[in-house]
RNA sequence: GGGCGAUUAGCUCAGUUGGCUAGAGCGCUUCGUUUACACCGAAGAUGUCGCAGGUUCGAGUCCUGCAUCGCCCACCA
């Protein structure tokens, strides 16, 4: 046998689609089909479902390559790891899609109607849905595709009413009328951790209003006044407190094709903490219909009015009057400050960069503007998630992010969860046609008609927000709520992995459902993994135009080596500058071990080996064992606290420098046997240690190494 | 505005509880076609460890202040 037979270099694409089917072939990503399987100890980890809209972006490679690495040592370490796959139907992203595609066809989605609309969205998933388990499958992810789940598959959908109803005999589901965040393109309310704030410049007017004056960036709203606030303890408008004044403000009843005139209107001044003595003159207008402060401002003093006079589409209604009704919101603007002027009302105008809000799916403009939205009252749920952070019975890492979980859930709002979207979880919510409707919540539609009205029971409209449903990622994917076998043997998780993004949105949400549904936490560490920023280390997004492609990467290095570059930079949870460094040194790291094997393929001479620990008594075999001892401990301790990078180079370092720098040179000169029987030894420890971080090549050489009764390498022993 | 973190060789980063003559990978210089690998081997150069103070026998490591950068959160009427 001779090394010549082997080819000089390895060759990634030959081996790689082979192998991933030869482990799924094999049934091993299915921890019920390993060997021993019920005398193995649990080990599961639900993988983050990406938006199935979307693709795989280095973010997602790298998080679920460290989870691989995790997964692939437990399996070899004798547990029963489950690794569970799925996807997220993203309800705005996923409705965006295909309103484009329709677009582009010349339809509409309120021309198609809600129930065909669906159907579309459905045809799409089928269609592009499994490109995402494509992108899974090219990095080498060892998951168990036969228990993958998606969020609106049937069994999801079922459980999502069941926890909606739950929460509704408990008591935490109220509808509730408040100022929300509108997105005037997708229609619908959005969460507040999904508006994105960016500077703009503006104008900010100060408008003389009677005996005070205010300063704001949005005149507009001055046509939903219906309060001043002052601070309770500025003495210069003491006077004016709970007194109605008089101001001199535009006719909004005179056309607009004609020139302004004056009106005179009474607005209460009320005293109110939010009122800045600093900021300004220290007096704030108040328009509880279009702002949350206002709004709550408005909550603490009920008796001011609230008049809406911005509709669902940005633009100004009935209640602004006919001067200004139909304009769009920043063409309103400028009108109102033109006649404001031309009345000597304006007292001046200065630049000012302000943040505005878009929305972070389509870009459009947020208007915060009074809706009946469902929420879910988040006092019992958070105060749960608290006593179980503050018992440390979830361990954080960083732990810094304790914390930081702990600041943000005490200052928690109520849940908004309702989404005016035809693409999600319809709301199990019935209601009849009364003009103060009562609701039916239920399964189903109430059997018999409302005594009151008398007319049927309709469904609501609403769907229920995203992560309503990924809250519930760790224990519906297990098959709750029906009583399984998998939630007995797999809940809870041993470890979620995220990115900072989400760690409110996702993580908090499934901290408590968690424990309200299943009586204890779902994971038992908090993985809060580095962002990988791009190489001028600003965040990657696609409005930048700076996000890396894994698949291009992988397409150029392989899987293996793209993989060792992802985890070869995760020194510490901080945050990633991106560059190709660690990528090249992963392709020139598996040419090292592809050509190492080929010279000990070469010393070996015939006969099969075993995997026998070797009795050593030279000096050149006392040291590699030793080493290599000392090092598979310390990479193992590294994996345990999920250091994966230190790992890696921890075995870079040992398998290069100390096994072939100066163990396999030195083998050339000593052909004995105890020498072999070490070369063997070291060389099979080394490709299951490594295993876990570059899976293809080490199963590829494993199957070349002449060794006696071994199984695939992704379940030899380590 | 609040929180967290970073700042070490040309570049990307290690450097655990203070003991460093400060390391790795890439790049660079010189040499080497030795029974795997030139995607290699051997040898080597390169740093006032962001700035200014302080604690200490001793500080890249601890403290204070400053500067720059980044991320997250909140948001200004």
């Amino acid at each position: 046998m001779k090394f010549e037979d082997l080819p000089k270099a390895y060759e990634p694409k030959e081996h790689e689609e082979e192998i991933y089917r030869i482990w799924e072939n094999s049934g091993f990503f299915n921890p019920d089909a390993l060997p021993n399987s019920d005398k193995r100890k649990p080990f599961s980890l639900m993988m983050a479902p990406p938006n199935v809209t979307g693709h795989i972006h280095v973010g997602h490679a790298m998080e679920n390559t460290m989870s691989d690495v995790l997964v692939r040592l437990k399996r070899m370490q004798g547990f029963k790891p489950l690794f569970l796959p799925g996807k997220d139907h993203a309800g705005i992203a996923g409705q965006h899609v295909v309103e484009k595609e329709l677009k582009k066809e010349g339809k509409s989605r309120t021309a198609i109607g809600r129930e065909k609309f669906v159907e579309r969205v459905w045809d799409w998933m089928d269609q592009y849905g499994s490109d995402i388990d494509q992108e899974l499958k090219r990095l080498g992810l060892s998951v168990d595709w036969s228990r993958k789940r998606f969020t609106m598959d049937e069994g999801y959908q079922k459980a999502v009413e069941e926890v909606f109803i739950h929460y509704h005999k408990k008591g935490y589901i109220y509808r509730g009328k408040r100022v929300v965040n509108w997105c005037t393109r997708c229609q619908t309310t959005i969460s507040d951790l999904e508006v994105e704030y960016k500077e703009e410049k503006g104008n900010f007017y100060e408008i003389k209003y009677g005996p005070l004056t205010i300063g704001t960036v949005r005149p507009e709203t001055k046509l939903g006044d219906t309060a001043l606030a002052v601070h309770p303890d500025d003495e210069r408008y003491k006077e004016y407190h709970n007194k109605e004044i008089e101001i001199e403000s535009v006719d909004n009843t005179i056309p607009r094709n004609q020139p302004p005139k004056k009106a005179k209107i009474n607005l209460i001044v009320i005293p109110d903490e939010e009122a800045d003595p600093g900021f300004g003159t220290g007096v704030i207008k108040v328009t509880p219909a279009h702002s949350m402060a206002d709004f709550e401002i408005y909550e603490r003093h009920p008796e001011v009015p609230v008049t809406k006079i911005i509709d669902e589409f940005g633009k100004m209604n009935e209640n602004a009057g006919a001067r200004y009704q139909g304009l769009k919101v920043n063409e309103a603007r400028e009108q109102i400050v033109k006649d404001l002027d031309e009345l000597g009302l304006l007292i001046k105008t200065e630049e000012y960069d302000h943040s505005v809000s878009h929305c972070e799916r389509c870009g459009a403009i947020i208007e915060p503007l009074l809706s009946n939205q469902w929420y879910v009252s988040m006092k019992e749920l958070a105060g749960a998630a608290t006593k179980a952070i503050k018992k440390d019975k979830i361990e954080f890492i960083p732990p810094t992010r304790k914390k930081v979980m702990l600041d943000w859930i005490d200052n928690i709002r109520d849940w908004n969860i309702s989404r005016q979207l035809w693409w999600g979880h319809r709301i199990p919510a019935w209601h009849c046609a009364c003009t103060e409707p009562e609701w039916h919540i239920s399964h189903t539609k109430p059997d018999t008609p409302c005594k009151k009205c008398k007319k049927t029971w309709k469904q609501t409209e609403d769907v229920l927000d995203t992560w309503f449903s990924s809250g519930l990622w760790t224990f519906v994917t297990l098959g709750w709520p029906d009583k399984t076998e998998d939630l007995e043997t797999f809940y809870p998780t041993a470890l979620i992995s995220s990115a900072r993004e989400i760690f409110f949105l996702w993580i908090f949400r499934m901290i408590f459902s968690g424990i309200e549904f299943m009586g204890e936490p779902p994971f038992k560490v908090i993985y809060t993994h580095p962002t990988i920023l791009d190489s001028q280390g600003k965040k990657m997004s696609k409005s930048k135009g700076n996000v890396v492609d894994p698949m291009k990467l992988i397409d150029e290095v392989g899987i293996d080596a793209t993989r060792f570059g992802l985890v070869w930079q995760v020194m510490s949870t901080q945050d990633i500058q991106w560059s190709l460094g660690g990528f090249r040194t992963g392709k020139k790291f598996l040419n090292k071990l592809w050509n190492s094997w080929r010279f000990i393929y070469g010393q070996l001479g015939d006969g099969e080996y075993t995997l026998e620990r070797p009795k050593v008594t030279l000096d050149h075999t006392k040291k590699i064992i030793a080493e290599y001892d000392e090092t598979t401990g310390t990479v193992n301790n590294m994996l345990e606290k999920l250091e994966f990078g230190a790992a890696l180079h921890e075995l870079y370092d040992f398998y290069w420098h100390h096994f072939c720098d100066i163990f396999l040179e030195g083998a050339k000169k000593d052909d004995s046997d105890e020498t072999r029987q070490t070369l063997i030894y070291v060389f099979a420890g080394c490709l299951k240690q490594l295993h876990p971080f570059i899976p293809f090549i080490t199963e590829y050489i494993w199957s070349l190494v002449p060794l006696q009764k071994k199984t695939l390498l992704i379940v030899e022993e380590v």
